[in-house]
DNA sequence: AGCCAGGGTCTGC
DNA sequence: GCAGACCATGGC
């Protein structure tokens, strides 16, 4: 477990953590693996997760999420930040291979968040051919469109559930400006409520399997499913491979990934796409 | 102004 | 199986 302790934060509403490791909130929320934060000033971030909208705030080693109970902070935020997981020992895996070993040392504080599988579905099939930006403003506008009023501490939209899309039409979502990704909202929509693709046995197939499943969507391709499939299952060994991991590749992996870190891969990536695109 | 973006589909060899 | 055009939009 990656802090020592959590407790009611000293000044009214919330909860703060201390002792964390493995922690640089602005690295988490800013590196493009999640959509719906927005950083207030270095260190403080404000956003949505699970329907809920909340400030959360890093000073050195602590952290603060303002407003959360705790029983809020052990349902949603300790899996949310992935806080059981053992980063410094992810990070001792990945350092065996010397180009992990620079971008684990570039951002130290990196994890993969636990989003929600249909918000990372979603969300990712938004991405494609997109940039970080706009994607960002068409999920902004997707919430607030179609999503319910999210509970917390001011004003936001929770994600909408596949049901609340699957009866629109593509001139329902001519709002979002998304172009030609319209369609392929609409089709994962259509068929995770009707259940003709079944989210909730993704965990039970192994990887082949999943990415399969997932690709039964008009829109999802490996990249894309890679991305639901490590953001939104928490699966560590799917590996997303975009135009920044493809230079990353051709610079330190020209004969292939390194095989031995399979099962943390995706995790890896993180570190990776971080660093091939932030380095100076 | 023109290239690019956390890609995928469809067509034509 | 694989390359190339095309997709809709806006950030830079």
């Amino acid at each position: 477990m990656d802090y020592t302790s959590v407790s009611n934060a000293k000044d009214g509403a919330g909860v703060e953590l201390a002792g964390l490791k493995s922690f640089c909130l602005d690295d988490i929320l800013g590196c493009g693996q999640c959509f719906r934060w927005d950083m207030l000033a270095p260190g403080r971030w404000r956003g949505v997760a699970r329907g809920i909208a909340r400030e959360v705030e890093q000073r050195g080693d602590s952290l603060i999420i303002h407003g959360a109970s705790l029983q809020e902070f052990g349902d949603i935020w300790h899996n949310y930040f992935d806080l059981g997981r053992d980063y410094g020992e992810i990070r001792r895996l990945l350092c065996g291979d010397a180009a992990m070993r620079r971008a684990v040392e570039y951002t130290p504080g990196m994890r993969v968040l636990r989003q929600e599988p249909w918000e990372a579905l979603c969300s990712f099939i938004i991405s494609q051919n997109n940039n970080i930006k706009r994607i960002k403003g068409i999920v902004a506008r997707l919430c607030k469109s179609f999503g319910q009023r999210a509970e917390g501490d001011f004003e936001a939209w929770a994600f909408p559930g596949p049901g609340a899309l699957a009866s629109l039409t593509e001139e329902d979502l001519a709002p979002l400006r998304c172009g030609f990704r319209a369609g392929y909202i609409l089709d994962a929509a259509r068929q995770v409520s009707s259940g003709a693709v079944r989210l909730s046995g993704i965990d039970a197939l192994d990887a082949e399997a999943a990415t399969a499943e997932l690709q039964k969507i008009r829109g999802v391709g490996p990249k894309v499913a890679a991305c639901a499939l490590l953001y939104g299952f928490g699966r560590a060994d799917a590996v997303p491979v975009d135009v920044w991991m493809r230079r990353a590749l051709a610079e330190f992996y020209p004969g292939g990934m390194p095989k031995e870190l399979g099962d943390i891969l995706g995790l890896g990536q993180q570190y990776m796409f971080h660093y091939i695109r932030n380095r100076p």
